[in-house]
DNA sequence: CGTTAGCACTCGATAGCGTTGAGTGCTAAT
DNA sequence: ATTAGCACTCAACGCTATCGAGTGCTAACG
């Protein structure tokens, strides 16, 4: 479809137009030592290129900068995976090595990272909720009426919440049918907690009736709770500092799009394993039609546990943040297999 | 020191450039209904406040704007605390006679409320760690080398933490020390935690020698984790909505700062009780210079819990947002009595 | 025939310049 | 003491000219 010398061109501009953010003219292409044409050469051959759709011009006489869909073609054929230094790699590592034993820390340092050596906003996904099962379910009293349930789950995610405890109801009581729970419904995995708790244990526990349906209430409180505790980010003001983003009113539709948690939540689910790259118009959110968004899964044993991803601008480094997702997913799968062998 | 006309012209002044955020001339003034004096007259007076450091000229022939030390008059003696009205005072309390029974559910409700009605960034601090003491202490195993470490406080709030056991001990072992803690440690406040842990325990424990040493280890690394987990904020963005936050590297800075959780905290401990007001430079901060601080502590029975605050340009609605806070900062300490009583 | 030099053309960006109008300070009249 | 009147200032706005980076086309070249 592209010639050679077409790819190369087409290359150079996206190359070039990542790292200076302006319109690339044929006269610096020409002049950069590894291409042996003229302008005029690279002007046929850029008309050539902007017919097809891989470039556009912001206006007459201006340079050339790529389309949607020349960043499509750079990422799917043309992109030099950045060799990650040995510099890079090593910070990496250092990160994850030292005494890190709760998966949350894991995860936000994943985020942190990420965000700090690309100069992106990263986006951090925990393990999905289907993956996890009951470990371990607590009340502890704090006054007459309080208490707090605790619910530890497999993966040393820990979710509590307060609760008032109904005055019929005796703290003893209480913990026996706590005690019931626990024995009955420890492995259990969390999605499927609540139909498990109706089904098998509600007969066990008939006699206790009233208590038991209070239990429930709390047990499903507490669930659901805890939905958005999974979304890490890091780097989120960054953006600022790309100069697409000078004009304020993006940078807050942009800000604000971040800060709800359930779009966030919808836009890395349902996305397949391994490593994808959404440009521009081929996200779905008109807030972030001018970004990209490159995601990594990260799995144990085929399971996908969660999802790792940068946002910046479409102008953004493909290959340098690409091949750091891949390393960071990895990396956070082999850590994180700890808890699921 | 000012003639009652100059404080009426100054109110009127900073009224108006609260709302309409441009420097005001003498003719606006003169032309509403409450004020009977021409445009020159109103200029005498201009001329002679701004003289006296209580208003400022952007330029010549631009009309004035209020000085910090403008403001500080205006805060303290003139502004009128706007009544809030009804509806939103329903509001407020609506949000608050939900089932609302865990604390940081509170405050968090709390920063959306404050940072919702009037369109400022709210920041709202949980109550200090000294007025809280341990509840619970309590390991729960996960699997052969690894159990969740869950500390309660009598705040109903839970720290918890994943950690690795030495090979060496068993998980009784672990466990009855566990329990040695737990006898010993309830009740103490989370401060003093750690001297009372090797002053007292340490010799009941002495036997225990090795396990000890670890479990003390943990204790600590969980108490040392929680120092941000009580900074709430909401609203950040609201910031950008502002007219003086057009330029993105005053964004940026802001931003940052607003991320930097030890210097948020930093800025709001030591505040004394009561409702303060930082205006512009009298903030401690560079990067917060034009902006403007309220911050109102809440208490129970004399003993400060926490802060509440409200950041906005100096150009800020004081009148609102300190009855806002006064009003917040009242039924937070009634709400948050409960767990101290 | 592919490549390149030359040249006219386009158009955003920048600078200079007059105009406008809101607002001031001063003076003299009320 | 207040106000009307007036000259003055200055940011904002719009207009125009200039500049230059970059293009597209044509013709010449190897």
């Amino acid at each position: 479809m592209l010639s050679d010398r077409q790819r190369m061109i087409l290359n150079v501009i996206i190359d070039d137009y990542i790292r200076s953010a302006e319109p690339i003219g044929s006269r610096s292409i020409s002049k950069r030592s590894d291409v042996g044409y003229s302008p005029a050469t690279i002007r046929n051959e850029m008309a050539d290129l902007e017919e097809l759709g891989f470039l556009e011009q912001p206006h007459t006489s201006a340079g050339r900068i790529p389309s949607i869909k020349g960043y499509r073609y750079y990422v799917d054929h043309l992109v030099k995976l950045g060799e990650v230094n040995e510099q890079d790699l090593l910070f990496v590592r250092s990160f994850f090595t030292e005494k890190m034993n709760q998966m949350e820390q894991i995860i936000q340092h994943a985020a942190m990272i990420l965000s700090n050596m690309t100069n992106y906003t990263s986006i951090v996904l925990g393990p999905e909720t289907f993956t996890t099962s009951l470990k371990h379910f607590q009340l502890v009293p704090l006054g007459e009426d309080t208490a707090v349930a605790i619910i530890v789950t497999n993966t040393g995610h820990v979710e509590n919440r307060t609760i008032s405890i109904p005055q019929e109801m005796s703290m003893d009581e209480m913990q026996q049918a706590v005690n019931i729970l626990n024995a009955k419904l420890i492995g259990v995995p969390l999605v499927r907690l609540k139909a498990k708790l109706y089904s098998e244990v509600g007969q066990e526990l008939g006699r206790y009736a009233d208590q038991f349906e209070r239990l429930l209430g709390i047990l499903d409180q507490t669930l659901a709770s805890d939905n958005d505790h999974r979304v890490f980010m890091s780097g989120t003001t960054n953006m600022l500092t790309q100069p697409e983003f000078k004009d304020v009113d993006k940078v807050k539709t942009l800000l604000d799009l971040l800060e709800e948690t359930p779009t966030i939540m919808q836009m890395f689910s349902a996305l397949p394993s391994g490593i994808q790259v959404r440009i521009g118009t081929e996200n779905t959110h008109e807030a972030i039609n001018n970004c990209s968004l490159i995601t990594a899964t990260y799995s144990v044993e085929g399971k996908s546990l969660g999802t790792i991803g940068i946002l910046g601008p479409t102008r953004m480094d493909y290959g340098k943040v690409i091949s750091l997702l891949d390393i960071l997913s990895k990396d956070m799968a082999v850590l994180l297999g700890r808890w699921y062998k």
